[in-house]
DNA sequence: GGAAACGGCTGGATCGATCCAATCCTAAGC
DNA sequence: GCTTAGGATTGGATCGATCCAGCCGTTTCC
């Protein structure tokens, strides 16, 4: 039943070609890399044979002669069975189908959660791949700093928080453009104790979220009625509880949230109070994960635009490749509201 | 700032290793792939030389005299937006983690949703992978047909469904085992009314799961109260309110699902109709989802054991690679339940 | 003591595509 | 008609690790 793989034709080589399309070798070779150099007849001819074949040429041979693999190498960090997650797992399909587009492809590796750099010098010093993207610039420089130190070309999904102003080419979505969007969104619906609940001050994205938070909020002149710290869905429940016993004109009637999970928390508190979401108190989470959207009755939630951040990484990464300086090597991108009912007055 | 890369240092090649170790070339080799052919001094010179240079062989040189790149294909299917989406997440992570064991890197690539093939030819072509993973079985068996007829290696997550007998190796876990579990929880709660909440009877794996609750249901000498079709929330809540209208003995008090996202319809409905989950009805996902984790109050789920599905499939692959006969080249495996507070009567 | 056996090591050939320098060919210019 | 410029085409060298056949030196055995 299973063929002997000895057996199966072998693959046909560039010299098969040339042969049989009575060329050199250098003219196969330029039909495929250069056609612009070859006359029209003969271009035809070799490609047809190249078609008959079913001719592609050897990755290896290739890649040993031009050092480089057209592989991009993405540490694919441990799920932290958290929101990032999910996320993660667009953001990695998105980033496969944008390189698929220039012919590249992503090469997954593991590393050890202790050493930020563990796997890179492996791949490094294999010539394994011709670039890496990075997806945790939060967690500090390390990758970074070595990468520039050895000259390997680099693109980060997230910007350099440590040194704003680095030399290196980056990609991130605004998360406090996201938090003020939302902020905005439950202002417009006549909220005014609207509270954040967040992660803690040591982490860079919390806070970046939360100064937009801040800013909408004294944008309508209005004080932010309390910031409260959570990492789970019961830890937000119960800080959701704290901030709603309030009473009187500013009590509490509208949520921030730094996550998804945290937002269900509070939606879990509300149930527990007999509030309606939505009706009674807005709540807004982030990331748009599919909790947001399977939650009763829905969470409204700030939506990263990763399919357009894949995008503009690959083509940072295509310009990092070629050495040509790129234009905007530094891009910050605006995520969007999903609204849901756990913000409709309705 | 950023230095210039053609002024790092070249990296070490086997000659150079070879020259300053005083050995030749082929010395060098065989303390990478066959130490043992080395004496022990020699041996640890050549290492010691490897260690002081940073060595470490060139990928593309060896693949292109071994044909073999180490790398492992991996289709990385359009999220669906459904269940398996973080499913798969978890199932990737597990896999890069256990093919580092072995030397191999998992290489994503993209595909036309509607072409099963767009992608492999490709890259067997290109000799550019040793093997691949397939993960999508229950759409056919196009792929598995045309690796298996140009003799490239796989190993499927997925039985073969369309033809039980198929000589090729697979992992995958039974979901008829799952659905089991989950009823013989519920019967153990005193539940007798337990309906399956499933999807089309067109699909492979949904079958499988509902074929588990039926025959616990019939172990335990009972005709299940009915089937319900859904494949979303909402669906699901209608279809559970439906459910939820009989009385009398044998009325609904349980609910197993074909996914979490049914389970959490259910849950929905049961809020609607001031029913308590697990006092009052039992629910059961599937997937162990983030969704199931932070629903309230918790959603007791059917969870596959993905991290020990990418081991095995790591060692059928080596078998495979390795053209050594496996031992045991179908392997099901069995799922677990994870516990929360929609079954609890507590 | 001599032949055989064996472990350890050597240099040349090889994988397949690309780079490079040189050659061939065509068409334009005088 | 001859030169020349230019593009098209060619064969050889190359990337770096491994395969292969053979050599050298030591040990074993009759």
């Amino acid at each position: 039943m299973s063929p002997d793989r000895r057996l199966s034709e072998p693959h046909p080589t560039l010299a098969t070609v040339a042969e049989r399309a009575g060329v050199s070798r250098q003219t196969v070779s330029n039909a495929l890399n250069n056609p612009e150099l070859l006359r029209e007849d003969t271009l035809a001819r070799v490609q047809a044979v190249i078609d008959e074949l079913g001719y592609t040429p050897n990755r290896a041979a290739r890649q040993l002669r031009t050092r480089s693999s057209h592989l991009i190498g993405l540490r694919f960090e441990q799920a932290q069975e958290g929101t990032s997650n999910a996320l993660m797992d667009r953001f990695v399909h998105s980033l496969v189908e944008a390189t698929a587009r220039t012919g590249h492809h992503i090469l997954l590796f593991a590393g050890d959660p202790d050493d930020p750099l563990d796997g890179y010098r492996e791949l490094l010093r294999a010539t394994a791949v011709d670039a890496f993207v990075i997806t945790d610039t939060y967690a500090g420089t390390a990758q970074a700093d070595l990468l520039r130190r050895v000259g390997a070309p680099f693109v980060t999904f997230g910007r350099p928080w440590d040194e704003p102003g680095a030399a290196q080419p980056w990609v991130d979505v605004s998360g406090a453009r996201g938090a003020e969007l939302a902020t905005e969104h439950l202002l417009a619906a006549a909220h005014r104790g609207i509270a954040w609940l967040g992660w803690e001050a040591s982490s860079r994205i919390g806070e970046d979220r939360r100064s937009g938070w801040q800013a909408a909020m004294r944008a309508a002149g209005l004080d932010g009625p309390g910031v409260r710290i959570a990492d789970n869905v019961d830890a937000a429940r119960m800080a959701a509880h704290e901030l709603l016993e309030g009473t009187g004109p500013d009590r509490v009637t509208g949520f921030v949230c730094a996550s998804d999970t945290l937002g269900i928390g509070v939606l879990h508190a509300l149930a527990e109070r007999g509030l309606r979401p939505g009706i009674d108190v807005g709540v807004v989470g982030f990331d748009d994960s599919l909790g947001a959207q399977v939650t009763w009755p829905g969470l409204t939630s700030v939506r990263q635009p990763l399919e357009q951040v894949a995008i503009e990484i690959v083509e940072l990464l295509h310009g990092v490749l070629s050495l040509k300086p790129v234009r905007e090597p530094a891009r910050m991108l605006e995520p969007t509201l999903v609204v849901r009912r756990s913000t409709q007055r309705e």
